[in-house]
DNA sequence: TTTT
DNA sequence: TTTT
């Protein structure tokens, strides 16, 4: 459909360190969850509340995943703009699972280090395009040993040495 | 937390028509589900490939789940500006269950309808604040008969006669 | 015209400590910029370039204009989401100016500090709706000794005592 | 400065058709405003109150501008992200004058046509990067006839047949 | 200058 | 599971 827009903008902490994955083709994905929290006060009883949300966050592309691989770690704060993306998996017993993620892959996707400590600075942006995930349809709701969406050039076609912006190459410290 | 930041921006259609609940409060949710997609060329087989997600959008409030009563139907294409929000619960089997979906409740949450043609128009914006859902697990999914969030009055407090927007009222048509 | 969106989303660093101006009525205006700045390998040279922009903000309204007093400063980093305006103003020989801003006024309008080190933490929503500037078209470019809008209750009411938000006693530290 | 965000997302439609510019180097711009308004009720005298705002769009790459120029009229209304930029230029008399505008150029910038009518569908992405504007600092507050940027491969490199979104190809209809 |  |  021509004239949609699917877009999540989150700023938050990591819970816990990053995994990092690599497919057959030599593709990688980042996988972690970040908290966003909100507060309020109740009108009926006039206190104070809080409620923290966690998201889970997929990045695909060698080259930001190489970002996140070398910079972000638990507690590190982030700025992201992804989209939103269910996908389908079965558990062990074979019953119906289904998984939101926060999808980093393509253009219009971004993630930018938001620490002023230590480890900070950094960032980067999805290239022009590049396949998309397709189906990955696997069990335990990983992402299994499958080949990611296309051929082994996939993620490297994506951002790759004559990437505009060379991630590997480009970050500023 | 300070300084996180959740939301989501969507533009697309809806699959069927919204449906309405009522909770024992009166306060009023509005459920539906909206299609993006996204069209990109494979970079093996040069061939074109589209795909289409489906998001769960869940609007609290009485004025703006007026409004979507009634301009909003199957087909409809909208902008909604709303947070992500996980919640559990439980099916009849006693099993965990996860739904995530786009919520437009408090603040920074927004709805504008986007049809050119016959029942457009409209759109609104959540009040100043309100109370929050808080937690609402309950089985097969939906809402329930549960009373939403607070007390009885949480919901119009929320964009009632004093709201800036007196939704009911401020739709130009 | 309904189905329309205006909104602005920067995060950076302000470049000098804020103003603050009062008006007639009791009403708040902020005034600070911000900068943003992206990097790039240029094609032909290969080099890497860098350009900064610059932003001027105008935060309208006692409760945030009353956390921006008290912990933003030279140096903060912010999100912001505003909305863009323009106006015109005379300079002192009567020639037309023009000034772009982005406006956190209204609904759908935030500020949130992203500094992790001392003076942080903060953020606040403008309240339901309130009053619009309407025209504020004075000399110099300022916001002059003008009313803000509407009356003299204008401000307040935005986000008063009876606010959902009440930011000057929300903030949470 | 890493770890900044500029960002403008508008949905308005355009009040006249565009303007279409070719520089030395055969890259392309495309010049209009479109409209926003937001309405209000005023606090004091209880009247709706409307206000429009214009906002300039500048759009650089022969595939978007191409886009534009074949689908992007007078009325049309568009979903665009892009940035902020202000530049600096002479009129006649030598005085500095200032523009603000919302620049369509590199990554993390979109337009997607809106209207459900005839002339609708389309939409494109900004491919990978590109060579930015840099300075354009000319009379009359145009681009005169400089060339844009860098040499004469920027705008094709940015998305060119070779690129991941073929905008002149993609457009479905 | 648009649109509703 | 983070952060304040």
């Amino acid at each position: 459909m021509a004239g949609s827009v699917n877009k999540v903008i989150l700023i938050g902490n990591l819970g816990k360190d990053p995994e990092i994955r690599t497919f057959g083709n030599g593709g990688k994905v980042a996988n972690f969850s970040i908290a966003t929290s909100e507060s309020w006060r109740d009108k009926q009883s006039g206190e104070k509340r809080e409620k923290t949300e966690w998201h889970n966050i997929a990045v695909f592309g060698e080259g930001l995943v190489g970002v996140i691989e070398r910079y972000v770690k638990k507690g590190s704060k982030l700025y992201i703009e992804g989209k939103l993306q269910t996908r389908k998996w079965q558990d062990r017993d074979g019953n119906d699972k289904y998984t939101t993620e926060v999808v980093l892959q393509g253009p219009g996707t971004t993630l930018t280090m938001l620490d002023s400590a230590g480890g900070q600075g950094g960032g980067g942006r999805m290239g022009g395009g590049g396949s998309q995930g397709g189906g990955y349809n696997q069990d335990r709701g990983g992402y299994g040993n499958m080949d990611q969406g296309g051929g082994s050039r996939s993620a490297s076609t994506m951002e790759g040495p004559k990437g505009d912006f060379d991630l590997d190459d480009d970050i500023p410290f």
